[in-house]
DNA sequence: CGTCTATTTGAATGTACTCAAAAGCGGTGG
DNA sequence: CCACCGCTTTTGAGTACATTCAAATAGACG
């Protein structure tokens, strides 16, 4: 099982000991996705907060006319889940799919549980990565409510510079909250 | 002072014991802020995390035209501040402003930071908060994408069925992404 | 090669905005 | 207490950004 990354990752925030990250890494399950493959899906109970060691996801949900608006793309060296399904047990509210061949690290609701317990610095690390997600939606929010069309695809543009050249433009639209065809006409102006 | 809600508030996410309740408490101040004073403001660096007590605040920001655009509303019992500035120490982005006479408790970034060393519990419950707000957010965007104006009105009613009486129309206009003018005309098809 | 999906283009439509002005409402000072 | 001021809300008319529906074209994949 490949933990260099997440290893790193985790550094970032806090330092184990070697014990401790032998426990840690005890709890994770490597498991890999095909491409368009479903992480979570809306309804079920989220089990699993995951680690993209290789791969591209986007979690999206679907409207009552059956569009699909995307929250967010994830990558490598990304965490992702439905938090608030994993954490209040209530049904899922969005899909998590691959775009291409993923492989990820799961650390699922229980283990995570008795993590915090038995290893009480996990609190921190996560209160960081929660308290970063929710300045990063606080963003969109902002950029939904103020910035144009093109606005929002500049910000994108700056944010998702890794991957962007991997997304279909669909997706890209889907992801603005601008049609398919609207973002066609408009890239083409510039 | 009055700290009965902050403790109250506290009380749902960890316990204390007498000790760390009486440090807790050390670590407040109380403050009082008159209608239309601001908590923080854009380029201000964040000094406090904030507690209502009683009243009620916006957090906007100003767009590159001039348009406010309100992310939040906060009344009693509601903990707020511009997180990403207090925990980055960077330029803040947003205006924290009163809109009634408003008390709240504040505890600074630095004595949060020992707050976190010396009891580490308050790690467990900064990181629910966090995943909470982050949690509201992710809801908002997607509100954002996926409704009409009309339909972000009814979630608006629900979310804030407790002080929705008080505001302004053009604020809650603010808050929605719609003009005035626009919401004006909303309400009277309804 | 054929099928399926993504992208582009066209034309008509609609939702929400802009600018302007009038009406309502609350607070302040003379 | 009333008059005035500033701000909010309403209303009107014209406009623009973005959508819908339809069809053609291009690309990707088995």
């Amino acid at each position: 099982m490949n933990t260099a990354i997440i290893l790193q990752n985790i550094s970032k925030y806090i330092s184990l000991t070697q014990e401790e990250e032998t426990y840690f890494v005890s709890l994770l399950k490597e498991k890999t996705y095909k491409n368009k493959q479903y992480l979570a899906q809306e309804g079920e109970i989220g089990k699993y907060v995951n680690f993209i060691n290789k791969g591209c996801c986007r979690i999206f949900n679907i409207d009552k006319n059956g569009f699909e608006h995307i929250l967010s793309f994830a990558t490598q060296d990304y965490w992702i889940g439905d938090l608030y399904s994993i954490v209040t047990q209530k049904a899922g509210r969005f899909f998590i799919q691959t775009m291409e061949l993923t492989e990820v690290l799961q650390i699922s609701k229980t283990d995570l549980d008795s993590l915090y317990i038995k290893v009480p610095k996990f609190e921190r690390m996560f209160r960081i990565l929660a308290e970063n997600a929710y300045v990063e939606y606080q963003n969109r929010v902002m950029q939904n409510l103020g910035f144009t069309a093109k606005e929002r695809y500049d910000a994108f543009e700056k944010k998702y510079a890794k991957i962007k050249h991997l997304l279909p433009q669909k997706q890209i639209a889907l992801y603005l909250g601008v049609t398919p065809e609207f973002f066609s006409r408009m890239k083409k102006k510039i």
